[in-house]
DNA sequence: TAACTTTTATTAATGCTTAAATTATTTGTT
DNA sequence: AACAAATAATTTAAGCATTAATAAAAGTTA
């Protein structure tokens, strides 16, 4: 690993993030069980808890079961260190949360998004979200250690600024991160919507203990990918990295909101399973209301048999697995998430993806990554943001 | 970044590896450019370059021009601190190259491998060579800092084993890191081919100053990727990553030899030229000797304007396009580098597959990302295991 | 030659981890 | 209830590395 000029002050603070990172992951932990988990001595533990303890981040609380002398003493994040906003922007709607220093939510907050093209109006929405949660729970900003926001890509995660999501009119190059930061007065974090759910997914949800952790978020609309390496964010040089629902997975294939052709997006999303449902149908010879089908009657039609529904599911699933499989060979993860609204309805889609996953017969090894469901649903992103909040404290 | 448990030794470990490293950038640096490089201080760089002198690893060699004031004295690494072995293994060669300390080339050996399911006579071979090339240049291997072998993906690069690569037959799970060391005597690393190569692009090549390199290799029988951040190469979780020739391009596509159809290395390699051109000639009537074409013959062909040689390697480039856009896509990295005998023999190849990548209506940045063609040939990966070696000497 | 600049080396101070010794607390045994 | 053993946590002195300030060395300019 590349590392820069270290001193004591680094030194120091790093060993300290490690015991802070060691404690959120464990939840409670004793000194003892720290010296062991961080390899640092017993000396420098009692050190760094005892200023931990004096800046109030952590607290002691009860103890453990004896092993036969002293009891330990638990050691814990202290709740009321302070607090972190989560929120999620898309098309349609911000999801806002609000959670203590331990990430535990205390609030959340919705709110439909009127017209995506009203860039200026969706931003004092946001702002507006961030101070109602903010005031009806009676949080000061001061005691706010960060927003987090997930946005959609792609993203240029260096300088926080949304580039031209093919869904968002109006918003080309908006520096987000600054203009939240520069409106709440609270330092304010970005990451694409994905990336910010699998961060989530590692802190508070079924990613932890895992090295290399790839999700992929299948939505009714679009399809995001995000990708941690040892709990951090895979981040890209200037733009955004993982931008999975705009990989090309069928040479020619139905043409793109974002301009191109057989974007995995436009070939795998719920939408996509709605139209072959639908193809299918006309084309046996079947009316009347067809047009109307929705993404919910597919996944309902598949799960009770239906032919044609579970032929709309499996297809979208083959290509989830085209692609998933060349992200597999390029990045090596040793677990996947499948998140997104589409993959929450569709058990169907979850299991077909999984089981092309598991047959590939060069890529042995894609049958031996850990494949899990996303464990939250429509506030991913806010949770996410949250961990993203809570992940970049480190200035201890 | 995730850091791990930092005390006193290995805060001088990493800022010493910092002065190694900046040294060997930049040939030969005065102690205050190397303040300014590091932001360690004057003391510290006295101290450091101090140990450094005493353990010969560098000199001081002349001084620079006077800005003013005292002379500096200038510092470099010391050749003949030690010795570095690079060694590649493809199915009909083992290419290996005996390098200084500092990186130069004082020799190289090259040896055709009979049969490659002969396993244990192509490792009998690789020690052969590595023993051969010491012997005639007169080298210790107390001597040797270590040996850098570049070997075919799939590649568990964790354990240092050869999975199963298609085209090596009887090689399953080889753990020739460990087989190499043990043979030989002296510390051994191995890596996937082209991640080794994109290692030396780094070090010896144009790829320094990129903070994420991705690197294709497109040879006449395989394709394979690496890829870099911030001078490290991205390793996979137990398995191999960045296996860019089984990723998908075409769906139900050529046979690849790797049981799966459509892979990028059975749809643009060279040999998939060589049939892109012999279908369209047999298609449009001619005859006589086409199945005897050579790749050599296609890419003259394209050069001299043959529209059935263009058309062949058009083809290819566009699929290389579709599958390195998909890469960009996933890695956001800012330079690409193009390597394989295939690219280095046509500039057409080359030329149409940039073309591709700069034209997409969607992913702009693609456009701006550094492409360039690898700087070395059939050495690449010898010079990358060197790299290797060098890159990994860190235990000072 | 003297004044000045730049580069390099030295030294005392500071701050961190570490190892070893010590204290504190709990359990088990007599 | 007293005592020994075991585990947990703290204290202390020592070692080491960086830093900041200062000194020394070497070259330039007037």
């Amino acid at each position: 690993m590349q590392y820069s000029r270290i001193n004591n002050k680094k030194m120091k603070s790093i060993n300290k993030q490690n015991v802070m990172n060691t404690i959120r992951k464990f939840g409670k932990i004793s000194r003892k069980d720290l010296t062991k988990r961080t390899k640092l001595t017993t000396g420098t533990i009692t050190n760094l808890t005892d200023e931990l303890l004096k800046s109030k981040l952590i607290q002691e609380k009860g103890s453990g079961e004896s092993e036969g002398g002293r009891k330990p003493i638990l050691l814990e994040l202290n709740p009321r260190a302070g607090y972190a906003i989560g929120l999620e922007l898309n098309t349609s709607q911000i999801w806002c949360a609000l959670s203590d220093f331990k990430g535990e939510i205390i609030d959340k907050l919705h709110e439909r998004v009127g017209f995506i093209e009203d860039r200026d109006g969706v931003i004092d929405s946001m702002v507006a979200c961030i101070d109602e949660i903010l005031r009806r729970n009676n949080v000061d900003k001061a005691a706010v250690f960060g927003i987090g926001l997930a946005v959609p890509g792609p993203f240029n995660d260096q300088k926080g600024v949304i580039v031209n999501p093919p869904n968002f009119r109006g918003w080309h190059n908006v520096p987000i991160r600054d203009i939240i930061e520069e409106r709440t007065g609270i330092k304010t974090y970005a990451e694409k919507e994905t990336q910010s759910s699998v961060l989530g997914e590692y802190w508070f949800g079924l990613g932890n203990g895992y090295k290399r952790i790839f999700q992929a978020n299948v939505y009714e609309i679009g399809i995001g990918g995000g990708f941690l390496v040892d709990g951090n964010i895979f981040h890209g040089d200037r733009f955004c990295s993982m931008e999975l629902g705009h990989t090309v997975v069928k040479i020619d294939g139905r043409p793109c909101i974002c301009g191109s052709r057989g974007c995995l997006e436009a070939q795998a999303n719920g939408l996509a399973a709605v139209r072959y449902a639908r193809e299918s149908r006309s084309g046996s010879g079947a009316l009347g209301g067809l047009d109307e089908i929705s993404l919910d009657d597919v996944v309902a039609g598949a799960e009770a048999g239906d032919a044609v529904c579970v032929m709309a599911i499996e297809k979208c699933a083959y290509y989830l697995g085209v692609s998933l499989m060349n992200a597999i060979g390029l990045l090596a993860p040793d677990a996947i998430v499948f998140g997104g609204d589409f993959m929450a309805k569709s058990r169907l889609l979850f299991e077909k993806t999984t089981e092309h996953l598991n047959s590939h017969p060069y890529f042995i090894h894609a049958g031996e990554v850990k494949k899990f469901r996303a464990s939250f649903g429509i506030d991913a992103g806010a949770i996410g943001g949250i961990a993203t909040v809570l992940n970049a404290f480190s200035e201890i």
